[in-house]
DNA sequence: TTGAAAGCGCTAACAT
DNA sequence: ATGTTAGCGCTTTCAA
């Protein structure tokens, strides 16, 4: 256990202990093979012995490595934070933590705001940066000093010396997917699915809009995407969107559960039943908190994807190349209870 | 912005640009008030002007403290981990990590198994440990170095020096809560309220069996408390206990969601409905992935108590006088969705 | 009120 | 192959 309070036993002691220098000793336990094998067992004995556990602040300190990741909480507005932001970067943060301490690291939950990234007290060896939008500030300062980035979502930067890898989930092969099966099971006589995204342009967001559209066009249906106007509600925009009538829109795909809980609240109002007269999917949680049973899910695990990003940060932290990670989402049909 | 990539500015460039001594600009940042407020209010506007901020690093290898928390993550056995433990573990984690650096502190999930805490590569300022045993190896080893504890779920010590605090949920009032709600809405011509807890004997197992045989005591009741045996499967010992019938047993309360999800398996088995031929009630989080609606839950909300075990322990490590703390839990009748 | 010096635990040049 | 020296950024006596 490499505790704080008591009296630690420290590279002096061993180095005493072995009759070696402590130099020695941090040779043995790093660039092993630069001692003689005879004094490097030696060394490694009494350490066990000592129970000796190099301290990491030492080490990070001399090294300027904290083995400390941020996982970057971006600017948190109002209702919309609460309802879909926060309980993701919760499961972010978990999966992140949960990884990371496999490998020896600690995380930080790192809060951001207009300014970027605010005052993160530990120094941060690399940071996951969750659903960035193009030129984000906080990506761009991190950028900037040479900083380890994963972004949970597409980045695009002409930073060549940039250490960024992204990791997002595959719209391309999900969007077409859940379309594919809204239609199939789609009682109208004639199928008109509607798009329900929010106005902030991340890249899963134009990702959506992108593979949407271009599975209406291979598919011959006209592409109709509702974003609330600036100060509307998703509510207000889920009722006007439902306004044109269930012949007008007959299955809806929504981007996240935000957008998921508004289409089902204005489908109440309007006697809309779902999913007889209207089709409902959403990318989300299928096991989260509140998951409509009635909506087809196209399933994204956030805990799954903190770990991973956890993982690849750290992975680039250890100088591997690592390269960009698309992430397969899986289909989870209506009424179907998640394990 | 402390980030460790790029050239940071020091206390040395600070007191350099000032025209004073590192040590001056140490205190001036650290004990606010010994220096003459000209002095104070130059080095501390040259700091800004450089953006100067001291390395935590630096600091925490001086005085010997981290900031950085642990979370102790209890060895973990199989399904029950999967299904119960680690999802609640997660919660704990998250709400921890966020609560965490609002006050300047990162989190380390730290794993622990039969020997007690594994290397937890940071050092650590102090834990938090999740449903301690009596006696509990962890604890032990940490109340031996001195290190500053939280314990969610109660904890006996009889080492005094301890900066020991507990919190725990509130079962000698949940439990009255949940049984009362539960005989009020009975069908039955005879209340028979059983309890299905798990061979784990924590604090929260303790409190529930004990609360649970006061109400029965108190209304008098039988006391029917089932426990799986050794090597027995939470789902074989459902079976045991429905099979009594359902006059034998009208209402069961489950110590948490893995007991909770037997109770219904058996119950489909045996073609016993819920909840018109049995009510179930069991503790947990009601806004949580698969939660039973069929279930009356008894509320906990472990994203709040890990926030609420990071806040007890920040303030114990901040040398303020910290009291146990007991959680009030609320009562989600079933059927009933929460926001 | 301020500064000089020592040192937290460790690693990396450099010397041997 | 091993030891010596210096110093990462900071705090803390202790002296001025």
């Amino acid at each position: 256990m490499s505790m704080t309070a008591g009296k630690r036993v420290g590279i002096k002691q061993v180095a005493e202990a072995a009759g070696v220098s402590a130099s020695t000793v941090s040779q043995v336990y790093n660039h092993k093979g630069e001692a003689s094998s005879a004094t490097r067992e030696h060394v490694l004995s009494i350490g066990a012995q000592l129970g000796y556990r190099p301290n990491v602040l030492g080490q990070a300190l001399r090294s300027g490595r904290s083995r400390v990741i941020g996982v970057v909480v971006s600017y948190r507005d109002s209702a919309v934070w609460d309802q879909t932001y926060l309980p993701y970067y919760r499961n972010i943060i978990a999966g992140a933590a949960i990884e990371a301490v496999e490998h020896g690291y600690a995380i930080s939950a790192a809060p951001s705001n207009e300014h970027g990234l605010t005052d993160t007290f530990l120094p941060l060896d690399g940071v996951i940066v969750v659903d960035p939008i193009p030129g984000d500030l906080v990506v761009e300062q991190c950028l900037a000093t040479g900083m380890a980035i994963i972004t949970d979502g597409g980045y695009e930067t002409s930073n060549s010396a940039a250490r960024l890898v992204t990791v997002r989930s595959d719209m391309d092969k999900g969007i077409p997917k859940v379309l594919d099966h809204l239609q199939a099971e789609s009682a109208a006589s004639v199928f008109r699915p509607a798009l329900f995204v929010g106005p902030r342009l991340d890249s899963y967001t134009v990702d959506t809009i992108r593979a949407y559209k271009k599975w209406c066009e291979v598919a011959g249906f006209e592409a109709a995407v509702t974003t609330p106007e600036p100060s509307q509600s998703p509510l207000d925009a889920a009722r006007t969107l439902l306004a044109r009538g269930i012949r007008a829109v007959t299955a809806v795909h929504c981007l996240n559960e935000t957008y998921c809980a508004a289409i089902f609240e204005a489908a109440a109002e309007l006697g809309i039943s779902i999913p007889d007269e209207l089709q409902v999917s959403v990318a989300g949680n299928a096991a989260a908190m509140g998951a409509e049973r009635r909506a087809v899910y196209l399933n994204l695990d956030p805990v799954e994807t903190g770990a991973r990003c956890a993982r690849a940060l750290i992975s680039l932290l250890e100088g591997n190349d690592v390269t960009d990670i698309v992430e397969e989402v899986t289909l989870v049909p209506a009424s179907q209870v998640v394990g």
